[in-house]
DNA sequence: GAAAACAACATACAGTCTGCATGTATCTTT
DNA sequence: AAAGATACATGCAGACTGTATGTTGTTTTC
C-alpha cells in the first residue's frame, strides 16, 4: 500500500495537473473572460505553480485552445449521441438545431466556443477546430436536400455559413436566458423557409 | 497671420489629437487587433504621449468604444443615405441588406464592428450601441411585413437576431474576399423564406 | 538496486504594459 | 495681464507574460 500522494506514474502526474489547470482555467474564463483572467490566478485556483502551465501549454492562449477544443469535442459527442432516425429534411434539421442548442447550454460552453473562443483563437482557426471537430453536418444536410430537388441555384456553403451563425446566435442567447421555445420557433421558420 | 502650429482654439486642439489617435488606432487594431496593440505603439504613430491619450480617453477599452461610435455611426449614415423608394418586402429587405453589405465592406470595418468590438464591449454594449445608433430597421421590417399577414405566430424579436446574425456573417465573409454574389443570393434565398 | 537519464515541475528574472499622479505648457476669461 | 482652466507631458507603481535556470520525482539501464 503506497501513500496517496506518492508513487503516481508520470502520465498519472501530467494528467492531474493538465485537469486541474484546465478546469480552473475553465471556471475563471467563464466568469471573467480570457482577458481579465491571470495565469497567476488560474494557478493559485488549480493549486500548481505557473511552471506547470507553461510546462504543458506554449502560452496563455495555448491553454485557452486546449479548452476550446474540449468543449467543441463535448458538443459533437453529445449532438452524435442524439442519432436521429431518419425524418422529414425539415425534422431533421430541427432535431440537430435542437441537439446543438441542448449541447450548447452546458453552462460556460456558449461563451467560451461563440465568444472568448473566436476573440482570442481568430475565426480562422475556430473554423478549423469546428471542421475537424465535425462541423459540416449543417452542409451536408443541405447538400442531402439539394439532391432531392430542393435549393435549385442556391450556393449550399454560404448557406451552411449564414444558418450556422443564426444558430450560433440562437444559442447565445439561450444560454444567456432568453425564452427557448421563441428561438427555436424563430429557428423553425429560418429552416421551414430555406427547405421550401 | 498667424503661424502653423501656434493659436489654435482648445477645441482644434482637442480635435486633433483625438482624430490622429482614433486613426493611428484604427490602423493598429484593424492590423493586430486590440490585444496585440499596446498604447504606447498608438501613440507613438499618432505622434502624441499616452498623456493625451488618458486625458481624452478613460482607459484602453474606452478609445476602442469611440472607434466602434464612430464606425456604427457610419454605417448608419451610409444605409440611410440609400434611400430606398418603397418596393416589394423581399426587395425592401435586400436593399437595405445590400446597403449593409456596402457599408461593412469599408476596410477594417467589419473587424471592428463584428470581431474586436464585441470581444472588448461585450455583447451586451455592443447591442446597445446597435439600438441607439439605428439597428432596429431589420425588426420593423418584419413587424410591418407581420402587419400585413404575413409571420403569424412567429416571435419576432428573435426571428430579428437570427437574421442580423446570419447579416453579419455574410458581411464578415464579403469583407474577407468570399464571393459577394454567392452570399447575397444565400441571403436572398433566406430572406425569402421567411417572408414567404 | 544504484546511478544515470529524463520528465515534471518550481523559482527567479527581464521586459513590457496599464493606469495614475504629479508637473508643465497652452489657451481662455476677466 | 494675471488668474484660472484646459490640454497635455513625464515619471512611477503594480501587475502580467514568457523564459531561463534550478530542483524534485519517476523511469531506465546496467
Amino acid at each position: 500500500m503506497q501513500e496517496a500522494k506518492s508513487r503516481r506514474t508520470q502520465a498519472e502526474r501530467r494528467a492531474e495537473t493538465k485537469r486541474a489547470l484546465l478546469e480552473a482555467a475553465r471556471a475563471l474564463i467563464v466568469e471573467k473572460g480570457y482577458a481579465e483572467t491571470a495565469t497567476p490566478e488560474i494557478v493559485k485556483v488549480a493549486d500548481v505553480t505557473r511552471g506547470a502551465l507553461y510546462h504543458h501549454f506554449s502560452d496563455k492562449a495555448d491553454l485557452m485552445r486546449a479548452l476550446v477544443l474540449e468543449e467543441a469535442a463535448s458538443i459533437a459527442d453529445e449532438i452524435n449521441a442524439q442519432t436521429s432516425t431518419d425524418q422529414s429534411p425539415l425534422d431533421a434539421f430541427m432535431a440537430g438545431a435542437k441537439a446543438y442548442f441542448s449541447a450548447m447550454s452546458v453552462p460556460g460552453r456558449a461563451k467560451i466556443l461563440l465568444l472568448e473562443g473566436p476573440a482570442v483563437l481568430g475565426l480562422d482557426e475556430m473554423a478549423q477546430i469546428d471542421r475537424e471537430t465535425g462541423g459540416a453536418t449543417l452542409l451536408e444536410g443541405l447538400q442531402h436536400a439539394a439532391r432531392h430537388g430542393a435549393l435549385k441555384d442556391i450556393p449550399l456553403e454560404p448557406l451552411a455559413a449564414l444558418l450556422s451563425a443564426a444558430f450560433d446566435r440562437a444559442a447565445l442567447a439561450i444560454a444567456s436566458g432568453e425564452d427557448r421555445d421563441s428561438y427555436e420557433a424563430a429557428t423553425r421558420k429560418l429552416l421551414a423557409g430555406v427547405l421550401s
